[in-house]
DNA sequence: ATTTTTATCCCCCAAAAGGGGGAATTTTTA
DNA sequence: TAAAAATTCCCCCTTTTGGGGGATAAAAAT
């Protein structure tokens, strides 16, 4: 008997997870969560064999929590389960230890299919998985920021000007500049105006 | 007997739907669909009295389609459905003739209730919901863009300088330059920067 | 009909951004 | 260890932005 837990905020998925496990001859249903909080308290006193995890939790991010119930309890094979396809999500739940992944639009086969292939220890994407990453494999050869890129980034999009960032990192003007321009030769970008929209839509910030 | 029907994109959701109300003895579960396509291929024979409708389908927008259905069937009384507490969207769903609006962590009560409701003629929001619509009329004291406003904004997102929107909107520099520190003083903010980032996280653009 | 908002243009001027280089040092990667 | 990348700083100079006013006509709201 395969254990599955699954930690979701919204009860329509744990309805819809149930009705597709409880047919499942194989599956022991242990239950759900909607906080990380419930979460933790659960597995205090029994684990999972496959966690099923939604990663667009209001409390803490998904990438978080997977890193975290990893380190706790090794054995626990997590899927991450979200609607979002955003291939970078993806690939840093599949970094930070998930075993598997699947979109919300998954079939009934795709899941069971999914908790069958990760207490093997195997890796499951779904097929929709699969494609989303390699499209945004083409899509990023988008140079990446450096650190410090990042950092200055970050207060310019805060409102910071180039001498209050110098100021907060302890550098000079002109080194800033230089990030600044940097960044916008790197993505072809003109002013700070489309650097920030770009920054915000590709999740650089 | 209540004839009710779904179109969500997400299998799951439509599990959950259907593990919730098939031990309802008054309502009749006529089907479900993932794309208007086959929503509206479905209603040519078939209408149910109440249709649950998820807003962010990928093909169309929930507000356009639920205009769509209530001008060709206006006897369907359409709940919308969504993870998204944006109060706009709900706002705009109920004024396209939605007839009652629910977030997807609603409780099984809470979606037989609303189905009931309606079909009576009455208005249904979920108790979250109507907390989002109250929140959002505090929040929403923030002044409005005028329409030159919101022009000249889109256009500096787009990476255009003041000289280059002068040209375009065949007005004065010194115009534009009034518009873009009128939205700067309205919205104290101190430059671009966190203009165009206040502009996209309050989708003013 | 009168007030308020919007849209337009103007002034002056300082501060900030950005385009074009170059160069030295450290850190990372191959 | 050698090459590549990241970080730091510098020059010159133009354009753009933004802070502080003000003015006028048209449109919208009261």
């Amino acid at each position: 008997m395969i254990k599955v837990f699954i930690i979701d905020d919204h009860q329509l998925i744990l309805e819809g997870i149930f009705a597709l496990l409880k047919d499942e001859i194989d599956m022991e249903w242990l239950g759900s969560a909607k906080t990380p909080e419930e979460l933790n308290l659960f597995l205090l006193k029994k684990q999972p064999d496959v966690l099923l995890m939604d990663i667009n939790l209001p409390q803490k991010s998904g990438l978080d929590l997977c890193v975290e119930i990893k380190n706790k309890y090794p054995a626990i094979k997590i899927i991450g389960l979200s609607t979002s396809d955003q291939a970078s999500v993806i690939r840093k739940m599949i970094e930070n230890g998930a075993s598997g992944y699947l979109l919300k639009d998954a079939l009934k086969n795709e899941i069971i299919t999914a908790i069958q292939t990760v207490v093997k220890g195997k890796t499951y994407v779904s097929q929709s998985v699969e494609e989303v990453l390699k499209k945004k494999n083409e899509n990023e050869g988008l140079p990446l920021l450096t650190k410090r890129e990042k950092q200055v980034l970050e207060l310019i999009a805060e409102g910071f000007t180039n001498p209050q960032i110098a100021d907060k990192l302890f550098l000079d003007v002109t080194t800033i500049n230089s990030h600044r321009k940097n960044m916008l030769t790197k993505y072809n970008l003109s002013n700070t105006a489309v650097l920030i929209k770009f920054a915000i839509t590709h999740n650089l910030i």
